[in-house]
DNA sequence: ATAGTTCTACCGAACGTTCAATAAGTTACT
DNA sequence: AGTAACTTATTGAACGTTCGGTAGAACTAT
């Protein structure tokens, strides 16, 4: 018995398929890094499907079309993200230090690499067809209810609104995308500083 | 003479062409109507065609290639931005006054259906090839120097970035196109004045 | 233990459709 | 006559997707 199972495993170790991972994420891995430069239409199922090095019907055995894809990564990554901001605040007692440290995480994921999340900001949920639609926002919802609940915890002055506020703070994180450049000199952290700076003290004289 | 010219008139005015109007920019309002919603991947020639009742080869008339219409939509979106929000601005004094004026406009024109600014904040020039791309980010720079000047103008708290808040105020506007609902109860004025209200005074208590 | 069966993951080739673009011809207007 | 505007007809390539088949691992029955 214990010999039989130890032979399968070392048979398994010796096939030159790396490795039993699921390959399944990698091609949501891939299916992410172009979504989020090329755009969902600019991407083609061939092209993830070189990007994994495999057929292109392969990928219809792990989803059934393109548009699942799709969602998947609004899923994956909804999970994810909530998981980092949240993990990023605990313990932290300070209302604005913890909605600091959640855009900081934020920011990071946004602008250094994470392309599940860089898809989540950049695909516009209103172009697909409804019952995709809906799960879009859904996850993308879940996600931002995670900083509504730590600008639910903040001191606000009176007459300020909080939904206005959460709209400015996630729409200048995510218009980041568009200007920023890696190789300039603000790091994420700077950006997430200074973006919630202006958001909570203002800017005028 | 005459005769022949009349009766070419009487001609032209019983066809049932309607009009001698410019129909290259009939061309460009329905592939801004048609890239705002669907983005451009998602667009055909053959949609564009449709909408303008012409055959698909007419385009090519008017425009070497798909991606020419998206140059000249960003041309002309952009002069026509940078008439309406210097319009707008003439003649007021105070310079926090006439930002919010540019920002009313602009909002107005982002949510209240002038197609070719919302191709403008919608398409990511790094989608395209670089020639293009440069086109796009030339022509939107453009626009941003309106709102540059303003925020120039304005007076700030010392330590205050006006790059940032450039950036903070545009990425703000922008996002509401992710999530503006156009029967709900904010209006395009409403939306630029709280916006622009949270950068200036920010939000803490 | 072995032979037969089922299952998972994938492949190569093709399906019908749609894409941007072109070529050549026709009409409209000057 | 000449040019601008537009048509019909068509191209080759690329699209998402489907199909029948296969190698190998995992169960099942003997």
């Amino acid at each position: 018995m214990i010999k039989a199972v130890s032979s399968a495993a070392v048979r398994r170790a010796a096939t030159e398929r790396p490795a039993p991972v699921n390959k399944r994420s990698a091609m949501l891995q891939a299916a992410a890094k172009l979504f989020a430069t090329r755009g969902y239409d600019g991407t083609s199922m061939r092209d993830i499907a070189e990007l994994v090095h495999v057929q292109p019907a392969s990928l219809y055995h792990h989803f059934p079309s393109k548009s699942h894809i799709l969602v998947s990564i609004f899923e994956e990554s909804a999970i994810e993200m909530v998981d980092r901001v949240e993990k990023a605040v605990v313990g932290i007692e300070d209302p604005w230090e913890a909605l600091e440290v959640a855009c900081t995480a934020h920011m990071k994921a946004l602008l250094a690499g994470f392309d599940l999340i860089h898809v989540v900001f950049g695909e516009l949920p209103r172009r697909h067809e409804p019952e995709v639609r809906q799960k879009l926002i859904a996850e993308r919802d879940r996600y931002e209810d995670v900083f509504r609940r730590l600008i639910d915890a903040v001191p606000l002055r009176r007459g300020a609104n909080r939904r206005y506020m959460k709209m400015t703070l996630l729409g200048a994180m995510a218009w980041s995308r568009v200007w920023y450049l890696p190789e300039g000199r603000d790091s994420p952290e700077t950006l997430a500083h200074n973006i919630l700076n202006i958001v909570r003290t203002g800017v005028k004289s």
